[in-house]
RNA sequence: GUCCCCAUCGUCUAGCCCGGCCCAGGACACGGCCCUUUCAAGGCUGUAACACGGGUUCGAAUCCCGUUGGGGACGCCA
């Protein structure tokens, strides 16, 4: 047997905890069946997927104590799609559906699509595909492409009927085949969609059992029905539900800490947030809630999964992460776990870098950088009065500066300020007044460590969350207000809105 | 809008599959008391839930149907 996660790069290269709670049920359901687990981390999108934020998906999982099996080689590599042979092994398989007339060739322009989409939904029907290409003369289609005309190869779907999912958890999902889309298997750049590149890979790595999020079950019927038409063995699927915020939305950076880097800046220790995910959803048989992963491992079943999406509760988790703190370590040890957690080179270096020649005594150095190393700062409307801002106006920088680095591709000192400058210039402002909020935001003063330094140092996930409690500090926002902000950012020009998600 | 999933304290959950032992148990948070030079921690304790309506049954949190509510999917993202 051999279970596996897939996880995509987020563009900082920091994964969502999701991510670590789909791995470490994953990990729990081979160790107690005896069987492999294997974590691929892959993305078709090649802008996002870069041997950087590989690695560090690698160290944080690492972090956390997961650990899994080395996959079978596929096409000569162990990496990503970029290499050639992967390219070729997708292209092969996306040829072998076109001569079986499992697939076609679809050369609708984005326009047209776009179009046909405003249509169904003034018509409230069901969205999707229309099948405009699907019966095209070969002549013709061979023609275009000669010709170089972009076209993308899609999936057929039966017209009627219903697909039945058999999962572990929900048994059984019946879908009509109506309301499946004729899914784009190979995009107009040659590279596969994740539908197509996911079954062939885990068919090649004899994947026997796929556990992954809820997100998936609608596209399930899509997988099961690629595994027929190449005449494969489907895996044993198993939808998990979904980590929440405490709206009870999908668990989601714009709201909530999401990166496992975020946890672990703040301080938390990785057996108790391992510890903790372990008991989202789940529990051990005796009622225990403070257990190791070995001991998960050990009495996992996974019928114990509730399929309520559960909260996650930080206060829980500080919780519990208190007791192992308390009960689990030495006075020593809790001295090298904060060694080790502070004053490292990696992060503590660039610290130093920052404030050198801005002390004169060793003692002046803790409180110079305290916000590198506490909870944020306890914030109240004062913290934020400026002779030349108004409230209305530190409000505003905030929610925007928020919305401009949600949208940064890579989280470093340089591209901060680059998006910081341009939205200073946008809202009409000095830059000294821009940054005046994201000062006391960040570090509670209006003076302190350079502030495109210390944002990257910091992360993205735990300078989101400062922002976020400034705003709160401020009175917080109300839906209307929020909406309200978010028409006006638009209209500066400003990206929609994206959440990275696993 | 269409389809799918889900539904026990504010939150995480036990119980549900195999109806009675459940006027529902534990944990977080919150309140009280004890311990204590302070604050924590610890001990004791309190408030607090089977979404609603119909069935089935001698009996339903547990089974069935409906309603409501929440969530997800509907991308040349994963």
């Amino acid at each position: 047997m051999t279970v596996r996660t897939r996880i995509a790069p987020s563009p900082t290269g920091d994964p969502h905890v999701g991510t670590a709670y789909i791995a470490l049920f994953n990990l729990c359901f081979a160790r107690q069946h005896g069987g492999k687990f294997i974590l691929r981390i892959e993305d078709t999108d090649l802008a996002r997927s870069t041997r950087e934020s590989e690695d560090n998906i690698v160290a944080s999982l690492r972090w956390l104590g997961l650990h899994w099996d080395e996959g079978p080689d596929i096409g000569g590599d162990k990496g990503p799609y970029r290499q050639s042979e992967r390219g070729a092994i997708y292209q092969a398989h996306a040829q072998m559906l076109l001569e079986r007339g499992h697939a076609f060739e679809c050369f609708c322009t984005a326009e047209r699509l776009e179009g046909l989409r405003k249509q169904q939904l003034a018509a409230k029907g069901k969205l999707g595909y229309d099948g405009h290409c699907i019966d095209l003369p070969r002549a013709s289609v061979a023609e275009r492409k000669q010709s170089g005309e972009p076209h993308v190869i899609r999936m057929k779907v039966p017209e009627t009927g219903v697909c039945v999912i058999r999962d572990l958890l929900r048994d059984p999902v019946n879908i009509e085949w109506q309301q499946v889309d004729m899914q784009i298997l190979v995009k107009a750049d040659g590279m596969p969609t994740y539908h197509l590149a996911n079954v062939v890979d885990d068919h090649l790595m004899e994947i026997t059992h796929v556990l992954r999020g809820e997100e998936w079950i609608t596209s399930a019927p899509k997988h099961l029905l690629l595994y027929q038409y190449f005449g494969w063995e489907p895996p044993v699927l198993c939808h998990l539900p979904l980590l929440r915020n405490p709206d009870k939305s999908k668990l989601s950076k714009r709201k909530n800490p999401t990166s496992i880097g975020y946890f672990r800046r703040m301080g938390f220790l990785p057996e108790a947030l391992l510890n903790y995910l372990g008991m989202m959803g789940w529990t051990m048989p005796n009622g225990e809630e403070k257990f190791t992963l070995d001991q998960m491992a050990a009495s996992f079943d996974v019928k114990r999964v509730s399929l309520g999406g559960p909260v996650f509760d930080l206060e829980k988790l500080s919780w519990l992460n208190g007791r192992y703190i308390r009960e689990d370590l030495s006075t020593e040890q809790l001295a090298d776990r904060l060694v080790e957690w502070a004053v490292n080179r990696e992060y503590g270096l660039p610290i130093l870098r920052l404030i050198q020649e801005r002390v004169e005594k060793l003692s002046d150095v803790l409180p110079k950088v305290a916000h590198f190393f506490s909870p944020a700062p306890q914030l109240t409307a004062a913290s934020f009065e400026h002779k030349k801002l108004s409230p209305d106006e530190v409000q505003k920088v905030l929610f925007f500066s928020s919305r401009a680095l949600d949208a940064l591709r890579a989280w470093t000192a340089e591209s901060i300020r680059a998006e910081l400058e341009r939205l200073g210039e946008g809202m009409g402002l000095k830059i000294r007044e821009l940054l005046f909020p994201l000062f006391v935001a960040i570090s509670g003063q209006p003076v302190s460590t350079p502030l495109f330094e210390t944002l990257q140092i910091l992360g993205a996930d735990v300078s989101r969350a400062r922002l976020r409690q400034a705003l709160e500090a401020l009175g917080g926002l109300s839906k209307k207000q929020t909406e309200q902000l978010e028409r006006e950012y638009q209209s500066l020009g400003g990206s929609r809105e994206v959440d990275g998600s696993s």
